[in-house]
DNA sequence: CTTGAATAGTAAGCACGCTTATTATATATA
DNA sequence: TATATATAATAAGCGTGCTTACTATTCAAG
């Protein structure tokens, strides 16, 4: 307990999400495209037609957040919203046109940043790093909303 | 590169960030105390009378956002505020008996949550993973700030 | 000493999360 | 069928970050 650091463990994780985030926003900032957002985009290529509710369980954020990010995203042409024939309440998601031709871009540029990131970072560790995050995140996980873990497949 | 998990880095380090805050705050919402309270409480506590300008340097977020962070911790009964006699531009933060108070009680508390997180995490691995985290900031920091790093000595 | 640049702090307004409350629609039950 | 409950989305207002722009004060250069 002396020297591990574990006493750092949430500042040390705050500072890498930071500086990711920051790091891909101004990777991204010609297209206009913040994280949260791109984190949103992701689930719609999967499943054109998602509900909004169903976004707030997969992101596992609540649904008037997703509503105030979808405002944003719509304004910005990256998805719009259609009315469900069978269920008045819903609004589905559709990616626009743009926002197709930009997927694989963006994705990339996420690759590449984490990348960046992990340089000096040996492939060992790395495997390390990602098993402990996972079991951090389902440790944590416990009693929380019981959605499917949130970066299942997530695949950026 | 087809199933090390590297491209969900920023989606699991985003989950972590997030869960790890939300038990902070469920933990100490008996105090009233936010996570970016709490990081900022810590350096005034190593440092009494530290300005404003020295912890935008420390918690490398913006002057304006310390302003406003202190303002909610002044009326929290956190912090204070008090003149320097030798520079009058300058506003010297200082903890009230309050936090003084609470101190060792919240540090503990992150303790706790960090224990709690890392169940079924050998040592080893977590020390790889403080290695791994800690090379991550050093490898985004470049062309930051250049502030001190930002988790040194953090110790909580 | 005076002027100009640098520094400390704040204001206004935005992004993205939250809680609490409301409206519209679906569904289940008496 | 009529009513009660649940669900989808939004509204209002707050916390914590940001950018840009401003005031007050200090310091450096002439």
């Amino acid at each position: 307990m002396v020297s591990d650091g574990i006493d750092r463990l949430g500042f040390l994780i705050h500072d890498v999400q930071r500086l990711l985030r920051k790091r891909f926003e101004t990777r991204a900032s010609g297209l206009g495209l913040s994280s949260a957002q791109w984190r949103l985009m992701v689930r719609v290529a999967k499943e054109e037609g998602i509900s909004q509710a169903r976004l707030a369980e997969l992101l596992e954020i609540e649904p008037i957040s997703v509503s105030r990010l979808v405002d944003r995203m719509e304004e910005g042409g990256w998805i719009e919203r259609r009315a469900d024939a069978a269920d008045r309440r819903v609004h589905m998601i559709f990616p626009t046109a743009k926002a197709s031709a930009a997927y694989a871009e963006v994705k990339s540029l996420a690759g590449e940043v984490y990348e960046e990131s992990l340089v000096g970072v040996s492939p060992e560790d790395r495997r390390v790093l990602i098993r402990a995050l996972d079991t951090i995140v389902r440790n944590l996980a416990d009693g929380e909303t019981s959605a499917l873990k949130s970066t299942e497949g997530a695949a950026a």
